[in-house]
RNA sequence: GUGGGUAUAGCUCAGUUGGUUAGAGUGCCUGGUUGUGGCCCAGGAGGUCGUGGGUUCAAAUCCCACUACUCACCCCA
């Protein structure tokens, strides 16, 4: 029995849903063309070693959320868990810091997998939509991102977003930050629950993302990051707030955000929604300056972030916004009898050369069942073929909104002319 | 990995202190005359009551285990 169901935490997308994902697909095309953003596609899967690098071995995503396997060959290979580190090595792999730059990718519904327990909003596959905007070092390209993101949501009419931002420095200035928060947290050490206690050890700005009581009583006298900021970082999120108040983007300045990947340097931020759940964030990315290098490429720095399409979906359908529906048929042809079966079939081969989308009886039901078939597959107009109308060559065209019946010539231009 | 909740028709759910052929709404099929949808009316099909054990004369109902789903922690999109 199991065996004939997804596998956990996985979803299938019916046919009469995929309209709503081919909305968000033509949406984010149409704004991602604006900025200058061209798609890649790179593999579901890559060799481990480059999430390892990329994301970091002291991440949750890394120590406990892969989808790991050796090939055939001893290979160990990884489904990928997030949408840049694949993106970084295509970059890489195929030396395009070599064109002129920038360079704007973006990605659409690209799979990525997470070995963790389901929940509302939360798959062990989802998909994202993801911009990375490469050899950019000016916070202008922070803010094309941020305002990919926005302008998407605000396009489809979001409510109860929130943009948090932060700012968690650089190679230049963080190791200042990190002395002086171990060098705080070291006198809490006893209070810190145990995981952070590793992450004292590993990565201590993460425990002031801790939700346990204890932790967020520490976190809040912690010192913060913004009073340790290097000049260059200072100016670069000065700029970036000020793109930002320009544009009327509304964020929100969180020094405790800090983002579960490890390749983030400067701006983090991410966008939540409060319509969704506990697993509220819609979007998240950031600055990545080292990672182009940490993957085996020259210096380039680097902003992008990911969307995930499923907690978007499900922001749209809990503030009750509606996606059109689009017209599945502009005709249906019933018809009774062999000759005018033969008929129906070929008129709507006729029909389909015109661009008309059009379906008739496949299965043999009588022109009652037929009609009411044509309501439910939301036909426009319904055309009924007997004997009769052979003999004419003329049939009544029927407008199914309201029952209204013109004649018309049984010739696929002449009927086309009436709807 | 840790907690809580749920499991009865395709779907959403009833099912009284254990009691005889397990119900409703919706959806599906058919019919309400001879070739015309929506509304209405009538009829029909459809259920190993998640699985396996136990208690009992008797279990959808009580007990145990397992599984699945779900929400939350954690983490993240």
């Amino acid at each position: 029995m199991a065996v004939y169901k997804a596998p956990k935490g996985t979803k299938d997308v019916l046919p009469e849903q995929s309209y709503q994902w081919q909305y968000l697909e033509a949406l984010i095309r149409g704004i991602v063309r604006k900025y200058g953003f061209l798609e890649a596609r790179t593999p579901v899967i890559e060799h481990t070693e480059l999430f390892l690098r990329g994301v970091g071995e002291t991440t949750d995503i890394v120590q406990k959320e892969m989808y790991t396997f050796e090939d055939k060959g001893s290979r160990s290979i990884t489904l990928k868990p997030e949408g840049t580190a694949g993106i970084v090595r295509m970059f890489v792999e195929n030396n395009l810091f070599g064109d002129t730059q920038p360079t704007k990718v973006f990605y659409l519904n690209n799979p990525v997998f997470r070995y963790e327990r389901p929940q509302a909003g939360r798959l062990r596959e989802h998909h994202q939509f993801g911009v990375e905007f490469f050899g950019a070092s000016k916070a202008s390209a922070d803010a094309e991102c941020i305002s990919v993101a926005t302008e998407l949501l605000n396009q489809l009419g979001c409510t109860g977003l929130t943009v948090h931002l932060n700012s968690i420095g650089c190679p230049k200035c963080r190791p200042n930050y990190h002395a002086a928060l171990k060098g705080y947290l070291k006198s809490h050490y006893d209070d810190l629950c145990e995981t952070c206690k590793v992450r004292y050890e590993q990565n201590p700005l993460r425990v002031l993302d801790c939700k346990v009581e204890k932790c967020k009583e520490i976190a809040k006298d912690a010192p913060v990051i913004g009073d340790y900021l290097c000049d260059e970082c200072k100016e670069h999120q000065a700029m970036l707030l000020k793109l930002l108040d320009g544009m009327d983007v509304r964020y929100e300045l969180n020094p405790r955000l800090v983002r579960g990947l490890d390749y983030y340097t400067k701006t983090v931020f991410e966008i939540t929604s409060d319509s969704i759940g506990s697993q509220s964030a819609v979007c998240g990315g950031g600055r990545y300056d080292g990672l182009v290098e940490e993957i085996g490429g020259p210096h380039v720095p680097a902003v992008g972030f990911g969307l995930g399409m499923e907690r978007l979906l499900l922001v749209l359908e809990n503030i009750g916004k509606e996606i059109p529906k689009p017209i599945r048929y502009d005709v249906y042809l019933a018809s009774m009898g062999d000759a005018a079966n033969e008929r129906a079939f070929l008129l709507a081969h006729e029909f389909r050369d015109l661009g008309l989308c059009v379906e008739i009886d496949h299965v043999g039901r009588s022109v009652k069942a037929q009609l009411k078939y044509a309501d439910k597959i939301g036909a426009k107009y319904v055309i009924v073929l007997g004997d009769n109308e052979l003999e004419k060559g003329e049939a009544m065209l029927k407008r199914m909104s309201d029952g209204e019946q013109t004649p018309v010539a049984l010739k696929a231009e002449a009927i086309k002319e009436n709807i």
